[in-house]
DNA sequence: CTAGCTTCCTGATAGC
DNA sequence: TGCTATCAGGAAGCTA
């Protein structure tokens, strides 16, 4: 569940903890969170790396090392990512744990084992991961209401739908496309054929609002996120649509009605969203 | 090419 | 109380 701001989270907030650390040991106690390369490799690869930075690219995270190979990791539903001192509690599904020079650990805790990790060393070309199908960043300029008509506008399924597909504009989930139609006024099952101009302009210029927003909104401090601040991508305060069902729109004071569209559960205000 | 369905997983919650 | 069924949803893999 962690969307496009929240993986913008992680990454800020571990970055200054582990630029510059060495990785000194790795245990994997799950072997079926590493997609590559084999668990034994892998391990062994990443022992004596040393970190130099981080970086998103969607909703995948990837810590860099000297040298140029990188770990990539995509958390999908429920995967943690955390930077914790050798004596914090383990929590129960911790399925990597990584020694760091300076006496830290990485550990990777995820509860339904949806999420993945790859090693690519320097010069691997990225054919495993799936980024390579990604579209463009929200925030890059080439986000425009021609781009999303040229890719969309001929499609007969729901804009929201859409807006989860990775390979128009990375990053958005079902939290966050609950959050950008609302903020957008556009009606969840609008087939994108029927969208209109104006519906086009209005959605090129709120999904990197709302991701904005999302990013800002997210902030939070090193202590607060290893306490757990990090793990509420659900019902988060600050969300306006997602999750209230049957409570009233800030904007008109309707109740926010809850449908299902292409299975994922969709939260609209039906006098704002039409 | 698109659409539609299934799979992966566990824990919280709803219903009986 | 205790059981079972359903839901949560990101993305790949499959068929048609």
């Amino acid at each position: 569940m962690p969307e496009l701001p929240e993986v913008e989270t992680i990454k800020r907030i571990l970055e200054p903890q582990l630029k510059g650390r060495q990785i000194v040991s790795v245990t994997i106690n799950n072997p079926q969170i590493v997609a590559y390369p084999e668990t034994d490799i892998f391990s062994d690869a990443l022992e004596g790396q040393t970190i130099t930075s981080m970086s998103r690219r969607g909703k995948y995270l990837t810590i860099h090392f000297e040298g140029g190979s990188s770990l990539t990791v995509h958390l999908r539903m429920t995967g943690q990512l955390l930077v914790t001192s050798q004596n914090h509690p383990q929590e129960k599904h911790t399925h990597l744990v990584a020694g760091l020079s300076d006496g830290m650990e990485i550990r990777y805790i995820d509860v339904r084992r949806f999420g993945r990790f790859w090693y690519l060393q320097a010069e691997e070309a990225d054919n495993v991961t799936g980024r390579s199908k990604l579209g463009i960043e929200p925030f890059d300029e080439l986000l425009t209401a021609d781009y999303l008509k040229k890719k969309l506008q001929k499609r007969k399924k729901p804009i929201k739908e859409m807006l989860h597909d990775q390979s128009i504009v990375t990053g958005i989930g079902n939290i966050y496309s609950d959050e950008i139609l609302f903020s957008a006024c556009i009606y969840p099952e609008t087939k994108c054929n029927d969208l209109t101009a104006e519906q086009w302009e209005r959605l090129a210029k709120t999904i990197p609002r709302i991701l904005l927003w999302g990013i800002e909104a997210n902030e939070m401090t090193t202590e607060e996120y290893l306490a757990g601040k990090g793990k509420e991508y659900r019902n988060t305060p600050f969300l306006k649509a997602y999750g209230h069902e049957g409570k009233p729109c800030p904007n008109c004071g309707s109740l926010f009605e809850k449908i299902t569209v292409g299975g994922r559960s969709s939260c609209y205000c039906p006098s704002c969203q039409k």
